[in-house]
DNA sequence: CACAAGTAGTTCACACATCAACCAGTCGTG
DNA sequence: CACGACTGGTTGATGTGTGAACTACTTGTG
């Protein structure tokens, strides 16, 4: 945990102070970049980045007033959005996908043998599952 | 990373709804406990759980609110403060801890062997030690 | 002793997260 | 087709976290 601890702070101040993204921007424009036409709906996003409707919508408020995505009316559900990366959105995840993938090398992967690595995806699995039979939805 | 944000949402909800602790309320009246006459420094508090002194003195004053801790003054350094744990802050400590242990044995440490506990701490050590390098703080 | 520099703590402004309440549109069933 | 239940999404209140600016006291050095 204090290594979890570490390591994400560590990774959140580094894309924040390069990049200008904090980890949650950086986890919609990583969806949203990698969609058809830079294109999602709320409930898609939602699903994938296993986050409550609540926060999803204001945290694309707060990207949508620093235009980094864009919301359109959905045409075929009357209640819907979509929401779409800006070619601003899309040049800022572009410059820091690489820069956020070297450093999780640099202080992570790199330091780490497979087989370790292979220890690790088997407790997360395994954790994961129990917590799964515990807990409904996930 | 899946793991980790499973288990602790799991976790600081089972804290929150059995115990009416937040996870922070939790490590902060673990440390003020565990302390000589219930008593810290806030600077020594926050070298203790690595917060912010912001972040702290924020966190403190939600809890002096809520009856968990009292601030006193400082008799030796007229800048200070004290913080004591109060008699309702140590029974809601009391009655937390074993559950909140419990509940760690039961999604956690029994689904994994010792080996691959030491593989985790030995993962954590080097990843940590690293961070260390690249971060004169910590 | 005087003053510069540091330390202890608070406060303000803001980003991020949860929950509950709410609107509006869709859909299944009688 | 009508109506109740569900779904998609927003909003408001509140708790949690960071950074910068500020107050007030302490300490080191001339």
């Amino acid at each position: 945990m204090a290594m979890q601890d570490a390591l994400s702070e560590y990774l959140d101040r580094q894309l924040r102070t390069r990049s200008g993204l904090s980890t949650p921007d950086y986890q919609v424009l990583a969806h949203l970049s990698e969609a058809a036409d830079g294109r999602l709906r709320p409930f898609e996003l939602g699903r994938l980045l296993h986050w409550e409707k609540s926060r999803l919508s204001q945290h694309l408020s707060r990207m949508e007033k620093r235009g980094l995505v864009a919301r359109e009316r959905c045409l075929t559900d009357q209640r819907g959005a979509i929401i779409v990366i800006t070619p601003q959105g899309r040049a800022l995840i572009e410059a820091a996908a690489p820069l956020h993938v070297a450093e999780v090398r640099n202080t992570f992967i790199d330091h780490v043998t497979a087989e370790e690595l292979e220890t690790l995806t088997t407790i997360g699995d395994k954790v994961r599952k129990r917590l799964g039979e515990l807990d409904p939805d996930d």
